[in-house]
DNA sequence: GTCATCGACTTGTTCGGACAAGTGATTCCG
DNA sequence: CGGAATCACTTGTCCGAACAAGTCGATGAC
């Protein structure tokens, strides 16, 4: 958080999180949060987009900011290791590999990972849970370049990013998520313990590094009624879009 | 589409799309986008990072910009109204009203729509299908001074959000979903024709004006299997945000 | 009283420049 | 041959300026 418009960025939530600017309201002019924070305009602006992405706030030409709302969202690494998510909400995470293997590819993994059908993945099965209630079963496919370090982690290892991250450097720099609902099968009831055909929240995911290149695809179900997605989108960018299932 | 950065992000988009930047490799650089366009350095980067939040080219400084993927993502619009995402996805939207009746805010509806309990409300029960077959049940919660106008609509009105839009000139600006997955109650089994039990993807959503306005708010559920949510995000920006289940 | 006009104010767009920080290939040295 | 240092290149940050475009309240005409 070097950069002066993160410093900024992060002010303007904590003042509206405090209420100091209240949900309806509006936010100073650019003009004055120039001169307040003793930076450019164009500085100030770059801070406002952030929360204007975020959903934190409305921009319209001519008119005042409007605040929209107050609801925290969590940070990329929180959003993405469920361990430091956990943490973040004061709740225990739990994991535990259930199986771990590797195969070749099939044309799916080829796909998502742009590499070659027939290389090799490994596939790892995880349980993983909320105060010692199991949650979200995780399915995950790696690229072989991946494996021998992913293999080196420990069954229990309770967050696997942070762990490859102090063990060779590794970043999860960007994601692809699919959202939709789906029952439970068998082998899903067991494991998490519920009915099979109970409504469970899946998200299929793709991660690369920053440089681009593919490193996993998950498949993650979570019992329903245990987690929610929120996503804040205006009538100038929509990173939600909705697609016709083709399951 | 009036200005420059939006007309040169919307060529970087379609040319994306051609394979002329394939995936995995990388954009050219600011400089000789500058060049290419006859616009400043600042333009270009106004564009590039639209293309950067909808996660389809990834950034790092000091490397050139990487293509991480050629999905398109829907307009605004088209995430919004379920009859114009139906549209552009070449399927035929059906609607029909099911109940409609004006209540008393309950404390529920008075935060979400920034109301006092007991002001009037209008609560309408939508049946959605794509190509005759049901997919989604709907049900709104607008605003006392919605209320005429939504009334006026007619029962089997395919897209309310643009008859609206022609009828008064509303613009739906702003909406902040919750994602999660439940099982069918008894009437949404029988609305939709699947049995109890089903897992539905619920979206829960408030819409604002341009002002920031509350307009509506709706609690949407899609059968599994016909519709899905796609979201891509980065380690600087998550528009999406994990949240612990409260139901 | 109602409505149109006006004008101060605010955000959107674009330019040009300068420097900092990180990347990646090359070069050089042991 | 391997690894460290170098260096050109690229993106990130920030400044200051100017004008366009839209909002919103006040003013004034009818």
């Amino acid at each position: 958080m070097a950069a002066r418009h993160e410093e900024i960025a992060q002010e303007l939530r904590q003042a509206i999180d405090r209420g100091e600017y209240p949900v309806g309201g509006t936010l100073p002019t650019e003009t004055e949060l120039s001169a307040r924070y003793g930076v450019s305009r164009g500085t100030v602006r770059q801070a406002v987009a952030a929360l204007t992405t975020e959903g934190r706030i409305g921009s319209r030409q001519g008119a005042r900011r409007v605040v929209l709302g107050n609801r925290r969202s969590q940070s990329f690494a929180e959003l993405r290791s469920f361990a430091q998510w956990a943490h973040a909400m004061g709740r225990t995470a739990t994991g535990r590999v259930l199986d771990q293997h590797r195969r070749p590819a099939t044309l799916e993994d080829a796909e998502k990972l742009q590499i070659k059908p027939g290389d090799e993945v490994l596939q790892v099965l995880r349980v993983r849970g909320l105060d010692g209630e199991p949650v979200l079963l995780e399915r995950n496919v790696y690229a072989a370049w991946m494996a021998d370090s992913v293999e080196r982690l420990p069954a229990d290892c309770i967050s696997v990013v942070q762990a490859l991250y102090e063990d060779i450097g590794m970043i999860f720099a960007y994601g692809e998520h699919v959202i939709d609902a789906v029952a439970a099968g068998a082998e899903d009831a067991r494991l998490l313990e519920v009915r099979r055909g109970s409504p469970l929240l899946r998200i299929r995911r793709v991660t690369t590094t920053p440089a681009g290149r593919p490193i996993e695809w998950s498949d993650d179900r979570y019992i329903s009624g245990t987690v929610s997605f929120t996503v804040a989108n205006s009538i100038g960018s929509n990173p939600l879009a909705r697609q016709a299932g083709q399951a």
